[in-house]
DNA sequence: GATCCGAGGGAACTGAGTGCTGTGCGAAAG
DNA sequence: CTTTCGCACAGCACTCAGTTCCCTCGGATC
């Protein structure tokens, strides 16, 4: 809400002291032993600034996730009908990697914070939702009339959040070293490979999704000649799907 | 941990004298503006017995879940190598859908109050969460030792969990009317349809599952005992060999 | 009968979050 | 140049959640 309305060019300098006086009482004493009297005492401000810059203690833990939301929710809206849903989700994913791995140091020690206090999971999970509710919610968007649109959209979306997480928190437990994108484009490549394609499982004979015309949206995978590509798919499945798992054909199995 | 350790035969009438205090205050007065002296006033006790039987005021919305959730993971635990797992995660999921039925009337009733109070919303998140780790724990010591089982564990977990809230929100919205858990075998049979096999991606000759004919335990819905299917081809393969490739199939893998 | 013990009651305290008031300061209006 | 408006900040005072400590009471035990 702030951070969408306010010009976001002019960082305020005093947000950026709370949040690094937070960090530092927290890392030294914890961060239920801290009290916001403590933060605004090492940033020299007053109790009453640090309610305006954050609604809770909690949000301070959080600085920039709001606004990561916000790119998230506007990239997904940006999306016209002609991507790949499940893949537009996905690349919305990598851009929250993408927040988390620009501080490394930062985001491991919020791991860390995050991990051990109670309170600052519940809020976490709350940042998380809100995520995982944009893209369940843009999914909706484009499953709207598929039959079981909105029950794919959540599993979808949630999928894509644990694959998210899956990913970013092996990345966080091995102290930022470690390719975090290459980790969460294994991730996303399984649960693409799941639900690859529109849906219509087994049954359903009706749906026929019109073999779908934009083929590879994604012009970047060369078909170098010595690749081997490793299908993994069901007996049961229909032919066309196989098919389009191999022209959208994920990185590498 | 109290509440599992408790007697369970024995419950104590004053902690249901509280829950039912604190919900007429809530649904009378909104959840925020019902201070907690005006539910122990209404019960007819202390205050300071309010907070001996709910670590918090949020935590009076969620009566039940703390058994639910130690019925669940005993269920579970009890769960041997012979059934499949994610059937028993779908079962799991059951239970829990069971116990909102249960009680129709209070769960709309809490519904309403979560969906408008953001703290409750909150606190439902960590209640889910914790259910989606003891799923997510269950699966990962069934698919340990599989390449990339933590991922299959944390995803599907996710999914089913994700199936679950879709059914059970749509049944409350519906005011409790309707079939809930026609609603969530639908949903549940979407996800064990997309993540329906042990499968197991292309190699990995180490780890067990020796093909597993599982005839016998899952006799009914499953839609067929759908062998993976591993292809192998070069990527600049005619599609017509591709084709050839999978109507040939040698009979198993 | 004295003692123990556990459930409940209640005062007092800490700390989070809010409302309201005042204050300095720069910009626009007079 | 002064006034006034607006804004960011300071700080007090208040509510309420959650905790600590101590009290009472009723029943079981020795």
């Amino acid at each position: 809400m702030s951070s969408s309305s306010a010009a976001p060019a002019a960082k305020p300098p005093m947000r950026d002291a709370l949040v690094a006086a937070a960090f530092r009482l927290f890392s030294e004493h914890g961060y239920e032993q801290t009290t916001v009297d403590d933060i605004v005492a090492l940033a020299g401000v007053g109790r009453r600034s640090f309610f305006r810059y954050f609604p809770a203690k909690e949000d301070v833990v959080f600085p920039d996730h709001e606004r990561c939301l916000a790119d998230m929710t506007a990239f997904l809206a940006a999306g016209g009908e002609e991507c790949e849903p499940v893949r537009r989700v996905c690349d919305s994913a990598r851009m929250v990697l993408h927040m988390y791995a620009e501080s490394p140091a930062f985001s491991v020690q919020r791991y860390r914070l995050t991990r051990k206090v109670p309170g600052l999971r519940a809020s976490e999970l709350s940042v998380v939702w809100r995520y995982e509710r944009a893209m369940a919610g843009y999914l909706r968007g484009r499953f709207a009339g598929h039959p079981d649109g909105t029950l794919r959209a959540d599993v979808i979306a949630a999928a894509v959040v644990a694959a998210h997480n899956n990913a970013l928190r092996s990345w966080l437990r091995s102290d930022g070293t470690g390719d975090a994108v290459a980790a969460l484009d294994r991730a996303l490549g399984y649960v693409q490979r799941e639900f690859g394609r529109p849906q219509e499982t087994a049954s359903a004979p009706d749906g026929r999704t019109p073999v779908r015309p934009g083929s590879a949206p994604d012009a970047e995978d060369s078909p170098r000649p010595d690749d081997v590509l490793v299908l993994v798919t069901r007996r049961d499945a229909p032919l066309w799907r196989v098919v389009q798992q191999l022209e959208t054909a994920p990185r590498h199995v």
